[in-house]
DNA sequence: TAGAGTTCCCTATCAGTGATAGAGAGTCCT
DNA sequence: AGGACTCTCTATCACTGATAGGGAACTCTA
């Protein structure tokens, strides 16, 4: 089978969900192609755009079609769902949020925007508010993903942690956790949460807000 | 001048600021410390935990002291400042965003949610509510600085790049940045008014919400 | 004070990385 | 037939994080 720039990417997917961001380098990409890895700088410029032409790949694989909220649906729900796609996009792949942040000049994440702006514009939304809360939202929902994805410390770096010291020390941060997961909610529900309190504002929720 | 993890580290910090991130390499860092590449494995267990150091120290400088907000300032304004400061503190160096997110388990970002949480819970929000906005600022602050210090793509990648076939593409995109800046905003206020999204929710910018 | 243990830095070396130079097989077009 | 173009190869570079193991200097103990 002939080698190109498609090919290369669809196998350094795979390499990807097998070996995480780390193991994508060029050599393994290229045995895995059966070919040797200066074969492929005939198809790709240099390792940054092979990363970033990864990220379009796992975009496109979620957003293949970009449709606008129908009529009946409100916008807010629109672009919760918009959002818990995206994150389900990264969370598909190992460090699907790395290889995000790191992807330089992305046009599906531009497209992305592009359709979320336009849809709250088409809703009389002004321009400038369009404009801010679906920055608010995209950039959360990388950050959040990422953090979400983070290697976990080697139990070489664990040993050295108290967990009791840890609670000690931050009692609240550690009870608010506890307090979260105990009545059987889930880390989407966690996320769905944090997107309202952006989407609808904390007045949404009950309790005061000074 | 005796060598340890503290000298190690301050120097790191001062490659970081000279090179970059990815100019942090061992050997560059010894050199810089009078030193030879193993000597530092002595001191540290490996890279990821200098990285690890490094995001610690780079808070640290940001936030020698943690702060309750004082009576009279409303919690909204003070974890405002509190992003603010954040922000201030990854921008203040190369790569910062980027150093934060691939260090694992810092306490420093434990404490300042701590500080952030319990200073909402003082003023009566419902602990499950002050979790959800801290962590929706914290992480959407890393978010947003990542991006904002993401490497721009080198002019070998932009000579592809069509500048007109991209407004057309996303019109919406252009058209935003286009307004906001123009009346004199900067990046700074553009940072705030995304805060504000979330703090204050979208109904305290003027504009229907629906 | 003698010797043992500890601390800290060294040289030498490893496997692996992204990337380039340049040769050479095919293939296609004139 | 012959030149040009496309694609893959071998060989090699400079560099990376990391480990093994030697040795000097210091400290603690008998």
């Amino acid at each position: 089978m002939a080698l190109d720039k498609q090919r290369i990417v669809t196998e350094a997917v795979a390499l990807l969900d097998a070996e995480g961001l780390d193991g994508v380098t060029t050599r393994k990409l290229a045995a895995r192609l059966g070919v040797q890895s200066p074969t492929l700088y005939w198809h790709i410029p240099n390792k940054a755009a092979l990363v970033t032409a990864i990220a379009e790949a796992i975009l496109e694989q979620q957003f293949p079609e970009m449709a606008s909220p129908v009529p009946e649906e409100c916008w807010q729900d629109w672009l919760i769902g918009l959002a818990e796609r995206l994150r389900r996009a990264l969370l598909a792949h190992p460090d699907g949020a790395r290889i995000i942040a790191a992807s330089q000049l992305s046009l599906k994440m531009a497209a992305i925007s592009e359709l979320a702006m336009s849809s709250l514009v088409g809703r009389g939304i002004p321009l400038r508010q369009a404009r801010l809360i679906v920055m608010t939202v995209l950039r959360f929902t990388v950050g959040y993903v990422l953090e979400e994805q983070a290697g976990r410390p080697d139990a070489n770096a664990l040993d050295g942690f108290d967990m009791a010291a840890y609670a000690a020390a931050y009692p609240t941060v550690v009870a608010g956790v506890a307090e979260y997961f105990q009545p059987g909610r889930t880390v989407d529900d966690l996320f769905r949460d944090c997107l309202e309190q952006i989407i609808h504002g904390p007045a949404a929720q009950s309790g005061p807000t000074s």
